[in-house]
DNA sequence: CTGAAAGCGCTAACAC
DNA sequence: GTGTTAGCGCTTTCAG
């Protein structure tokens, strides 16, 4: 009732079991021949050869996994697929896994409790290893307790733009710091002297290099620091567009704005756009990523230019050479940024 | 010197026998346990969860699914994370998946060569089903061939707005058809006569719906169509601007243009401020997706919308019925568009 | 070079 | 309710 008919091994796929017997060989003998591990005679390659391609034969991962305990999966937590530079990053991992044939599982995790539910899955998957990707927000203490506890079991572990969660964590991350600076310095050699900052939840993440690059950009610069200028937000474009208009309203508002990210940057050419303001003539705006619209929107928008691709690209490769190697020693690299001066920024005006 | 000593087993992860041994029960009665099969008595119960806690056991699904035969993983192919529309289908999936305890990999395979790996990889990782989307471009008849043999093997699949490869693949789209000829009727009625077409590989894909939609736009408000008004391209800003280029140099130019994407569309935006052509007063521009970014450009972008994460949500409840129950017949469901009318399209001037 | 046999960690009958 | 016994499809010693 429930034997294999030959329909059903063509159909469902065959096993290493009926390779081996219309190759004439042991199963031991296939599985080394698809390994390439083990020396193969002549003879049995060919036949196998044949037998695999007659059968169809696509050998089952999960069982190799279960004996070699790899997995060959990795997997990559965003906060949010739809944000185009975590968007590059995935193809960074991507292509660099792909070399290796290792897949990656991209998850957006937006909320802790997905995080958290995520992670367990994934290690109930047994995946290799994870890359955390930064703009995480607000992570949960029992997140990072639960990331923490995976690392001391031996889960391979990269951050990305963000402090690592274990010493045992690798770490890639671009030097911020000095892109926000450099950003503040154009301005202020455009002649500049109030110069915004728009960002995000400040005390955390990303926007707290960014901020401080800024505020050391000032000093280079011999500008004073207006805390009036700097304003809290999200990350996203809607964001941007309010606290710009917060800024607008001030009794001195500024003659440039430098953002905390290229949509928070889109925002607030928005925002100027509906206020009248002309982009650069009146108000100079700065953004921060250099996704792909930025080249694009009209006035172009003069930004800092992360290196998102081979962030993820290298976070890739120190994962896999940790998953090869687990004791090499805390690896951590930090890319530089550019500044791209387009055409949303230009000369203060002379008031 | 290679015992499983306590440390290991706390560290490297306790296996369902540790926890039976430590619970003082059967695996069988753990396994039961942790699947909610059968019955358990109280006092094994929590016995079981003490001893789980404690080594902090997290079942191998690896193994499990090798006696299951179900990965309770389901692979989304993409051609390209980057654009937004596919971010907001990947979110969808995510969400529908993550409920049925399904875990989506996405993959964003940009060449054929690299979705025939990808496809065979997914299969060795035994995943429960596909899904494909659309803009897959050109797709070489060899991987045709390989998604058709894979749906007879019994793989489940559902296609995203594009022809289903096997009459056993299930399929979502939209009434992109109906999506373009509002946009043109929207157009018609603003006093438009000459309406221009930009879109991407007009021969296959994405494109071919659109233009349709287009030319019964143009029938309905009875405007002749006039060829050298469509220009094919790809999907991109870049390919957007360079059209428009073209349509712009025209002896008589168009006065609205319709456009295959909100990424061309940008495109387009970008050129038409480059040659001082103003928006709408000059000439109106009108996308397709609404992306969330058409909204907050400047001027804000009339777009037809689609709705990409319920595309998403609804293919991946297709795919997860078909795999619960693979005798289903063909499914098939088409989402409605509805048109955006924002700030990019007005009256046509007088001339 | 090749085969036999013992698992990997879990589930699924089938007894008790 | 619970234990026993076979496997799932592959890899990996260990003998030839």
């Amino acid at each position: 009732m429930k034997e294999v008919t030959p329909f059903d091994e063509a159909a469902k796929g065959a096993t290493i079991y009926s390779v081996a017997e219309r190759a004439g060989v042991s199963v031991a003998t296939v599985s080394r021949m698809v390994n390439g591990s083990g020396y193969v005679g002549q003879q049995s390659r060919s036949r196998i050869q044949e037998a695999m391609e007659a059968l169809q034969f696509e050998p089952n991962g999960l069982a190799r996994s279960l004996n070699t305990k790899q997995s060959e999966l990795l997997a990559l937590l965003l906060t949010d697929i739809a944000n185009p530079f975590s968007a590059q990053i995935a193809r960074g991992v991507q292509d660099a896994a792909r070399g290796a044939g290792y897949i990656p599982i991209i998850c957006s995790t937006d909320t802790p409790e997905a995080e958290r539910d995520t992670v367990r899955a994934l290690r109930r998957k047994r995946v290799d290893g994870l890359i955390l990707t930064p703009m995480q927000g607000e992570r949960s203490d029992e997140n990072m307790a639960l990331l923490h506890t995976l690392c001391d079991k031996g889960m391979a572990m990269v951050c990305i733009g963000r402090r690592p969660v274990h010493p045992h964590a690798d770490e890639v991350s671009t030097d911020t710091n000095a892109g926000a600076r450099a950003a503040v310095v154009h301005l202020a050699a455009l002649g500049h002297r109030r110069i915004g900052f728009i960002g995000g939840q400040i005390s955390r993440g990303v926007a707290m290099g960014r901020l401080a690059g800024y505020r050391q950009g000032l000093a280079d610069a011999e500008l004073p620091a207006d805390v009036s200028l700097v304003r809290e937000g999200e990350l996203d474009e809607d964001s941007g567009r309010r606290e710009t208009l917060a800024l607008l309203s001030l009794p001195l508002p500024p003659t440039a704005v430098f953002c905390v990210n290229d949509r928070t940057a889109f925002g607030a050419l928005a925002a100027l756009t509906e206020r009248g303001c002309r982009v650069p003539e009146d108000v100079s705006v700065v953004g921060f990523d250099d996704i792909p619209l930025a080249a694009l929107i009209r006035p172009a928008l003069t930004t800092v230019r992360q290196p998102a691709h081979e962030l993820g690209r290298l976070a890739a490769t120190f994962l896999l050479g940790r998953i090869a190697h687990p004791e090499t020693p805390h690896q951590r690299s930090v890319l530089p940024c550019q500044l791209v001066a387009r055409q949303s920024s230009g000369r203060a005006p002379d008031d």
